[in-house]
DNA sequence: TAAATCTATGTACTCAGTACATATATAATC
DNA sequence: GATTATATATGTACTGAGTACATAGATTTA
């Protein structure tokens, strides 16, 4: 199906994903902030304007890869389901990806390092804000728009930042529990726990609007 | 009561607030990235260090009043109330804010304009960001300590999320209605709906826990 | 008054990011 | 297949925020 794309697309990616790679090992070594531009384009063996020109911040280095798990949302959201609010859905969902044991919720040593390295990085932590806002705003208007609503509608606006909200508390929190007990059930629990409470109450919150 | 501070202070303060009245004018007429440290410097006529002796980041002279509106809601939870849960105390809290026109919730054009150099500048947004990541944590740690609860309760960091999402969203909805009529009645009515649902939402959410 | 401290400020630097030019590889067209 | 167009890699030179470090002068304290 997917046409393997062409000499020239191939090297571009091939070029990117070097860089993306050298990147990432270099800032969970030493830290974002201990990493300069120069470095990177070094190990990548590749120039820096090459660097700039792939990712135009220093940021999207890191954060590379985490476009599937926005759109895994984002379906779960726009296939809409006259059996099952959105809210119920978006719970199911988080159920399922625990227990598949999905990449982007899954507890391992890796992911681990992954975290501490946002969390001691002002400017990584500040990219993952700006990444939930946009999520936020691309779940409002998928739920505005898949209920016939415009785009814009505060009912739906509300609905995804509580969602978006219990989602962080959920990841965060499961983090701090696996970080202090190095083992992936009581994380698991941890996370669905709030998913699950989090849903209560939003389901209460828009108790009434469109989306309930 | 308070004494009045000695002349180094004073001389103190009065440098920092002629750096932050210079920088927010011409932050207000230029944008946040329209103005370089060395502008501000000189409108404010002092040396280039100097703004950096008070403000570490440049973002800092934009938010430099804001710690009055956190205290606000910062005290409302740490003054533990019997007779009344905190997020039905903050509910009502943003009902006295309204009615009372209190500066950092009213509608008026310099607000207008406040809010649309926030939204015309990614650095403003991100610092507003992490402004409410901090009040999330002082929060939990006042709901969490005036319960008898560690300090990083789970249910007092959802709860502390998810009042923080209600607010913003009820800020954002609000100016955003304010925008469109210029007429401070529809978007005070706008705020107050979205925090009444907010608050509905998250007494489910935690009903069952130390907090409810 | 002398010593200690605080505040303002200068110099020189690092590093992310931009503007602009250009060479080279690849793709498209004749 | 030669030619033209486009995409990609890369260089040079710049801007502007922020840091490290030194120091002068004002103010407070002993």
């Amino acid at each position: 199906m997917t046409d393997r794309p062409n000499r020239q697309t191939r090297k571009r990616l091939a070029t990117r994903q070097s860089i993306s790679d050298a990147a990432t090992r270099l800032f969970l070594e030493r830290g974002f902030e201990g990493v300069t531009i120069d470095e990177i384009a070094a190990a990548a063996d590749v120039g820096r304007m090459t660097v700039f020109n792939h990712f135009p911040r220093k940021e999207d280095m890191f954060f590379d890869q985490d476009q599937e798990a926005r759109d895994v949302v984002l379906d779960a959201i726009r296939s809409r389901d006259p059996e099952m609010a959105p809210v119920e859905k978006l719970r199911l969902l988080a159920h399922r990806l625990i227990a598949e044991d999905r990449s982007y919720i899954r507890f391992f040593d890796e992911s681990r390092r992954f975290v501490e390295t946002v969390a001691a990085s002002e400017a990584l932590k500040a990219r993952a804000r700006a990444i939930r806002d946009e999520v936020v705003r691309s779940m409002t208007e998928a739920l505005a728009t898949s209920f016939g609503r415009p785009a814009s509608d505060p009912d739906a606006y509300l609905t995804a930042s509580l969602l978006m909200a219990t989602w962080t508390v959920a990841f965060i929190q499961a983090h701090d529990v696996y970080r202090s007990r190095s083992d992936p059930e009581p994380a698991k629990a941890a996370f669905l726990a709030i998913i699950d409470r989090g849903a209560t109450g939003i389901k209460a919150a828009i108790a009434g609007t469109t989306y309930a």
